[in-house]
DNA sequence: GGCATCCTTTAACAAATGTTAATGGATACG
DNA sequence: CGTATCCATTAACATTTGTTAAAGGATGCC
């Protein structure tokens, strides 16, 4: 992919977020090295370094933890053009403490992280960029912690429906289950129920 | 309180985040206004303007929401000699989307947003702090998340007085059972149980 | 002191969710 | 084609948690 590529593929996925102008979006794009992985790929790992920043591209990915009892938990989904958590977020000293595994085959773009906040630093639109991103996942984690203290698991599971509708049919239900709080058994029950 | 009572109460509070220059403690002092609370108050409202960041200086509050159905969720806890959640992630376009309340008597130091964000970008150490709260934050988020989805009730419960014991006795069963994702009830019940 | 109010506990029952084990269906691979 | 493997479903039963209602205990106020 030549510079021109990566631009254009960044361009809607950073307006999204937050618009941009075309000098910045120029300085982000530079930073830009294109990685692919595989369906079941850790491309992150819990306790080593990390200090990129992560903008899908195509395919999707989790984040995801081991409990205290050492199951999976997984923590969030991160669709097609959507922007990872930011470093700073899912670090301590350059150190991951999350996992991150590619669900589909993937490709994203990743960009030092250093080099990334030092754009933030200089330039008012792109930190703002990165505040948004902050913000959005922030809110959404929010709102899952409403959903996993207030709500019951059938109504957990329209909610998951409501904002990721297609990921039912492409990962696994275990996955799935971790992320709404419930075992497996209990995911299949409830899908039986709400197909009446 | 006068310009070096604010600054002695702030620098331990500032340094056990991260340690920042006498220079940058006098930056930040500088911004310092002091608020009281009573018990109860609502201090930061969901929908309303807030533009400032927070220390806690004395006494303990909370940040919670409504479910869905109407009833308050309680998000986190702060304690004595914390930094509430920066200012960014708990606002977009300076209307809070979180409630706060005092939950005891409370002491805050407020700080301009926007100033604030000016000495993060001016200053290493300033910024260092300011992500590192940020860092604690979500780290924190995490790992209630963990608890939420991975263990019961009762193990969430020996996990809260791990980490908050004294709040037990000092605040409403009904605000816990929120935070823990039970009603008021099974908190009595669970109560009993490991009482044994 | 006595009453009102608020919070916590207890009880009885209902509903939701977990556990273990067995079954069924799809897919890959020899 | 047959078999092994993985994943989802189903069943039976145990446990946890919720719901509703009543009782107990503390606190403040008249």
């Amino acid at each position: 992919m030549n510079f021109e590529q990566i631009k254009e593929r960044t361009r809607p996925l950073v307006n999204k977020v937050s618009p941009v102008s075309e000098v910045s979006l120029d300085l982000i794009s530079d930073l830009i090295v294109i990685e692919d992985y595989e369906k079941g790929d850790l491309f992150i790992n819990r306790g080593k370094k990390n200090n990129k920043e992560y903008f899908v591209y195509e395919g999707v990915c989790r984040s995801f933890l081991l409990s205290p009892e050492g199951e999976e938990v997984t923590i969030s989904y991160f669709l097609e053009g959507s922007v990872l958590s930011p470093n700073k977020t899912r670090t301590a000293n350059q150190i991951s403490h999350l996992n991150f595994q590619a669900l589909t085959n993937i490709t994203v773009a990743s960009l030092n992280a250093d080099k990334f906040e030092q754009l933030m630093i200089n330039h008012m639109d792109i930190r703002e960029f990165g505040n948004m991103v902050l913000q959005n996942e922030l809110l959404a984690k929010v709102e899952k912690e409403i959903a996993l203290a207030s709500l019951n698991a059938k109504e957990r599971l329209i909610l998951f429906r409501e904002k990721y509708h297609f990921l039912e049919n492409l990962i696994s239900h275990v996955d799935i289950a971790s992320y709404l709080g419930i075992t497996n058994i209990s995911l299949s029950r409830l899908r039986k129920e709400l197909m009446k």
